[in-house]
DNA sequence: TTTTGTATTATGTATGACATAATACAAACT
DNA sequence: AGTTTGTATTATGTCATACATAATACAAAA
C-alpha cells in the first residue's frame, strides 16, 4: 500500500462556521475600507444581502464584534466603529479557574518581565510624593505574626503603586486584570515559594533604589 | 428652581442589552459551578429554558463566548469548555488603526518594558544555538545602502528570536500581535526617532552580552 | 414657536422550521 | 460472532418571519 503525503495532497477543510467567516469579513471590510472611529457601517440587512447570509448570521457576528467594543449599535441610527478597550476584552476570558496551568504561569513570567522591564520608566517618572508613598506602605512591613493575607495586602498595594507611577493608563488596567491570576497563581502553589520570599524581602531596598535613581 | 445632586438620587439605569445580561450570567454560571476545560455547559433549550429567553438570545451569547475561545460547540454534543487564547482575542481588536494614539504609545511602552524585563529570562534560558542564529541575524549588518525596509526585516527576526528564546509562547504570540502596532507607531512617527537608533546600534553588542550571561 | 403626536426606520427579541453533523443502536451480511 | 450498514435521535447551525422598542424626522396642534 502506498504511503501518501497527506500535508501535500490534502488542506485542511474549512473547520470555521459562516459566522465566523462573516465576522472575518466584516472586520476585513472595516479595515479595507479605512473606516474609522465614529463610522457607520451597513445596515444589518444590507449586510445580509451583500454577503448572502440571512440576517440571523449577520447579528451574530455584529454581536461579537460589539462584545469586544469595536461596534456600537443603536435602534433607527445603526452600528458605528469605537475604539475598543482592550483591556476589558482580555478581562472576560481571563478568569483563572478558566486557564491551564501552562498559561497561567506563562502570564505570571510575562508579569514579572513587565515589572522588571518597568523599572526604566519608574526612575524616570517617580516623583517625591511617590516615594513617600511608597515608603508608607512598606513602613508596617515586619509582620511578627507572619499574617499571609497581611503579605498579599501590601504586595498588592505597593505594586499597585509601582504600576501607577508609570503613568501608563494601559498598564495600570493590565496590572488590575492580573491581579487576580497573580492571586491564584500563588494559592495553587504553582510556583515554588523561594522566589516569592526573595522578593517580600527586598521592598525597602526596592524603594532605596528608586529614590537614588539607579 | 432646585439642583438636585443627582449623583444620589438617580442612579445609571440598565443600559446593557438582554444578550450582554445573558452573556455574564453564562459566565457566572460557568465559575461557580467551578467548571473546568472539557466540562459540557447545559444546551441551549435548556438554558433558554431556564433564564426564561429566547434560543436566539441564548445564542448569540454562546457565540460570544464561543468566539473568545471559552466555549466550543459540537452538533449533537454540545457545548464544552476551552481554554481560551488570550491573544488571539486581543488579536481581533488590535488593529492600529482602530486604537487611539495615546493608547498606541502605551502599548508602545508596555512592549519595552517587557522586552527589558525578558532579559532575565533570556540569559537563562539561551542555547548555543540560539546564540549562533543571533549572530547569523546580526551577521548582515551594516547595510550601506541604508535600506529602511531591510532594518525592519532585521529588526524583526532579532527581537523574534529573542522572544523565542523565552520559551513562553504567551510571550511569543504576543510579541506577534504587537508586530503591527509596532511597525504602525514606527511609520506615523508617533515616536521620536533617535530612541530606535540606538537600539539598532546594540544589536551586535547585545548578543555578547547574552552570551556572556551579562 | 414650542409642544405634541405620528410615521418611519434599524436594531432587539421571539418563534418555528429545516439542515447538518455526531452518536447510539438495531438490522443485515459474510 | 463480528463487522458493516442503515436509521432514528439529538443538539447545534442557518433561515425566514413577525413583532417590540428606541431614535429620529416631520407634520399638526396649541
Amino acid at each position: 500500500m502506498k504511503n501518501i503525503q497527506t500535508d501535500n495532497n490534502l488542506q485542511k477543510i474549512d473547520n470555521t462556521s459562516l459566522v465566523d467567516r462573516v465576522e472575518k469579513k466584516i472586520i476585513e471590510f472595516l479595515t479595507e475600507k479605512n473606516l474609522k472611529v465614529g463610522d457607520s457601517i451597513p445596515k444589518e440587512l444590507e449586510l445580509s444581502a451583500a454577503l448572502g447570509v440571512s440576517r440571523t448570521v449577520i447579528r451574530e457576528a455584529l454581536s461579537r464584534l460589539r462584545m469586544i467594543g469595536l461596534l456600537e449599535s443603536k435602534k433607527k441610527k445603526g452600528s458605528v466603529i469605537t475604539s475598543p478597550d482592550l483591556i476589558s476584552i482580555l478581562g472576560k476570558s481571563m478568569d483563572p479557574r478558566l486557564l491551564d496551568d501552562d498559561t497561567l504561569r506563562e502570564i505570571f513570567e510575562m508579569r514579572l518581565s513587565l515589572e522588571i522591564g518597568m523599572a526604566d520608566f519608574i526612575v524616570e517618572r517617580v516623583t517625591e510624593d511617590d516615594i513617600k508613598e511608597l515608603r508608607q506602605i512598606v513602613a508596617n512591613d515586619p509582620p511578627r505574626s507572619f499574617d499571609t493575607m497581611f503579605l498579599i495586602e501590601e504586595e498588592i498595594k505597593f505594586h499597585g503603586k509601582l504600576y501607577e507611577i508609570t503613568r501608563n493608563e494601559t498598564l495600570k488596567k493590565f496590572q488590575k486584570l492580573l491581579l487576580p491570576v497573580f492571586n491564584y497563581v500563588h494559592l495553587s502553589g504553582l510556583l515554588k515559594k523561594p522566589m516569592i520570599n526573595k522578593k517580600y524581602a527586598s521592598h525597602k531596598e526596592l524603594v532605596d533604589v528608586i529614590e537614588t535613581r539607579d
